[in-house]
DNA sequence: CCTGCTGATGTGAACGTACACATCACCGGA
DNA sequence: TCCGGTGATGTGTACGTTCACATCAGCAGG
């Protein structure tokens, strides 16, 4: 369990710093340090003896001393919920892989539960790093607030949201994916459709909710009252069986595609098929989402593609660019067999 | 998208800083220093004054210089693969809260692909960062190359593997809990069982292979050669759509629960029923497995508590504490309805 | 042969903190 | 009265790096 101790050596305690490497190399430390951040006044053959110096030391530049000095972090805090969920690990990963290819690294910050206080503190803890930009995947009503009180001053962007504050958010565009899964159902014939939401403190679950209101409005249907849900696979069955009770809609459209799974489960135990007793409609398209029973029809969001732009964005602007893309990115019906035309 | 300009103040750039404390509460910097790192030797009046002052210059320690100065980045590094899936996404985010907890911080890293540079590249960027301890969830066997040839010299933990290399290994015990889910067909009557295993590089994927063979053994059954499938609920349903062309088998033991996924999918589309015609058990215990058609037999993993020892575990080592336990969680069998007697 | 410029390199700070040590007031005991 | 001890506080220095500036050689142009 303990690192490996290198007895030989009598007490080479410190790690080769740039002065070092400058003495192996036989010039100053300046130089360097010139070396390392590819000054263009070097000459080639000195910057060869540099290099390897350090190759022959195994010479690390210290980050926290850079730091120091540059008063730059080179890092970027993401404050998050739920990263167990695809759409959010997704986006993290991708995240973190164009942030380590920009020479940033990473910090996040799970937030256990929604509550302001426990949204501070995670907050807190990322400025405490003294992050240069930040990103936030969590309920962002709430999360505004926080940033509010703890004047944070860098630059954010909030993901998987709306264009509710068009100026920091980057977006899929959930009003447009919950009208196409609704539109879907009612071109197929259903004219009493169910939701079943997320927990309201997310804005894209107030999103999805909107999309779904807006589309039942355009065509004149009666719209329900829609159930506030938890994201999760057991809300989707608890509730699935509670409603199928009164059997007085044909179709559903779920906040994500683990609401609708469940739901599907209370449909096949209360003696209802999909999709012929049932249309059901989901979110996200998550991996496993075409293999449900039956495959989900759903409506795909590239988690991915936005988490790459959020770092895209930020390092744009702490670069000073200017004019950078907020377009949201647009989200795909994926028509699967788990609805059909209302008989 | 820009941060708060403040035009009032004209020119307050620079953070404060410990004199600054010091000055306003009117001691010395040192003395703010002490009150910051809690010491003994402070009169609790003196101390009141200087948290005082820090609170009205919003003061914030400067991790940088800290790290600088004490030599120690407070950041432990995760190398990991496949952070979207739900067992290394629960471990990781029990990680994350456990280490801030305790007061530090976390440097995650994805790596891409399995290969050996990738993993290398990874390691660099971590040990970049002077991490402290290292936790590594990803395709071991490489890991433990690179570890070497980076000549990493700090305390570190493989999650979720098996007891292989018992020193730096907390684990589930994943054969133990191949042999149970084994066990439990062998039990039910079947002679006939599958296995669609792990990737090979990864060790659990190998341990829980390692159990489902000696169990097998231990009956006294016929063993196939098992599948080599990667995770994923697709290659579940085309390797089932292939295997079961010939019906020579009553059971299968998939490595995850999103291949089992897969494969009942394609007993679906073969016209088999589960588990009348094929028996099902799975591997995780993902929340969605509760609501599969039919609900899965599975091997529940604490996931999130594998995390929370590892940090343990790790700050146990730092500290000098000696005598930890490396004690396996044991897994648990979770039978549901994915499984029956053979006829 | 001097002047001014340019490219390559070196020297002195400074970043913000913690450690080692110095200082100082105060107290009790011989 | 003086001395040693103790508790509270202050002063110097170092951590490893980058920035601003200084130096120096070489060269072209008058």
């Amino acid at each position: 369990m303990s690192s490996p101790e290198q007895a030989s050596e009598p007490e080479r305690v410190r790690a080769p710093n740039i002065r070092d490497v400058a003495r192996v190399a036989g010039v100053s430390y300046q130089t360097v340090s010139r070396a390392l951040n590819d000054s263009p006044s070097i000459r080639p053959e000195t910057l060869a003896r540099v290099q390897a110096a350090i190759e022959e030391l195994g010479y690390r530049p210290n980050q926290a001393a850079r730091a120091l000095v540059t008063s730059r972090s080179r890092t970027i805090g993401v404050l998050a919920a739920q990263t167990v969920h695809y759409g959010p690990a997704t986006s993290i990963q991708a995240i973190e892989t164009a942030a380590r290819e920009a020479g940033y690294r990473l910090s996040i910050t799970n937030i256990s539960s929604s509550e302001y206080a426990s949204i501070k503190a995670g907050l807190d803890h990322l400025m405490a790093q003294s992050i240069e930009a930040l990103i936030v995947i969590a309920p962002q009503v709430r999360v505004f607030e926080a940033l509010n009180d703890l004047q944070v001053a860098v630059p954010f962007v909030t993901l998987e949201s709306t264009g509710l504050n068009t100026a920091h958010s980057l977006w899929v565009d959930q009003i447009q994916g919950a009208r196409l899964a609704t539109r879907h159902l009612i071109d197929l014939g259903h004219t009493e459709i169910m939701h079943i939401s997320g927990p309201q403190d997310w804005i894209e679950a107030e999103a999805r909710m909107q999309g779904f209101l807006r589309e039942l409005g355009d065509a004149d249907l009666r719209t329900r009252a829609p159930i506030l849900g938890d994201w999760t696979a057991h809300f989707g069955y608890y509730a699935g069986l509670e409603l199928l009770r009164y059997r007085d809609f044909t179709a559903v459209f779920c906040g994500n595609d683990q609401m609708a799974l469940g739901f599907m489960h209370a449909c096949r135990e209360s003696g209802l098929s999909v999709p012929g007793d049932m249309s059901i409609v989901g979110f996200d398209d998550i991996p496993e989402a075409a293999h449900f029973a039956p495959p989900l029809t759903t409506v795909r969001q590239n988690f991915a593609e936005i988490g790459r732009r959020a770092i895209e964005l930020l390092l744009g602007e702490l670069r000073g660019d200017t004019e950078l893309s907020h377009a949201p990115v647009q989200p795909e019906l994926i028509v699967r067999q788990s609805t059909a035309r209302h008989a």
